[in-house]
DNA sequence: GATCATTATGTTGATATCAATACAATCAGC
DNA sequence: GCTGATTGTATTGATATCAACATAATGATC
């Protein structure tokens, strides 16, 4: 035999039906993969572009800034950066009043990328909102877990 | 000056905003952080506690029914599964009747894992759980997105 | 029963994610 | 100005994630 578990099945459907944190990290692996296909001619991802986007700002932010953001470990942001970097998307400058500091600012060829970037993100974040009751009511609860 | 950048301020605010992507992203790293907490004396991830959890049936599931219940990729769940058998917490068997198949199984040993790990995402659930206002609409949103 | 499309999975390479650790600059208290 | 705590990042190592490509078994058509 040995066809019991020790864990009962009934406990198992219930975290596969109830648990927040399950049903989020699916739905999120789901729309990151439609945003990534969508942004795929220009190279780019949804956690590219959503960091791009961040550091278009009146004043070029520091990382623990963007970080915080995205709630983002600030090691992740590092190493996000590198691609980014590597393509002359973005530049990383020291801070002159506090040099632990460092400045990320969009260069040019970022600016212009996000240009290309925003109506592949209004089609498909249109589509996306489509499938939702009520986004903003959403977004909100989403808010209040991060 | 060079103070303007190419991409306009207000559609960055508009992501920022209103970008369901982004939001989820977001809280499915603030609420996987939490999770993997929790589970750390453990050793398990909150990735590796649903993967646990989805093969405690009573059969034994294959890749593929793995892979998309958790809305995975199926080379992700390969990797995935890599840790998990060095730990002998799941054993992967041929399937006798189609020999493509291979068959996932939980261990004694993972049986007795999930059984230390289910009080633990008891609690940490609901807590979660309290932040939410609506929780069963927001897991309704949540498939519908996946 | 040979051929060809389909199905189930694996491998490789790039990026993403975080904990643990380390280090240098800053700040507060003296 | 010293000292110790805090702050801002970087590095390393492990796991997670997916696309692109590859392979082997199955099934369908002839």
């Amino acid at each position: 035999m040995s066809g019991q578990s020790k864990f009962p099945y009934p406990s198992t459907l219930e975290v596969r039906d109830t648990c927040v944190c399950l049903h989020l990290q699916r739905a999120a692996r789901a729309v990151a993969r439609r945003f990534d296909e969508a942004f795929r001619p220009l190279g780019l991802t949804n956690g590219q572009y959503s960091l791009l986007m961040s550091l278009n700002r009146p004043e070029a932010p520091k990382m623990g800034d963007v970080a915080e953001l995205l709630a983002l470990d600030r090691t992740t942001l590092t190493a996000n950066l590198k691609p980014l970097e590597r393509r002359e998307l973005v530049s990383i400058e020291p801070d002159l009043s506090d040099k632990r500091s460092r400045r990320l600012r969009l260069t040019e060829k970022g600016e212009e990328l996000l240009l290309a970037a925003y109506p592949i993100w209004k089609k498909t974040h249109a589509e996306l909102d489509d499938l939702i009751d009520d986004p903003q009511r959403m977004r909100d609860e989403l808010v209040r877990l991060s």
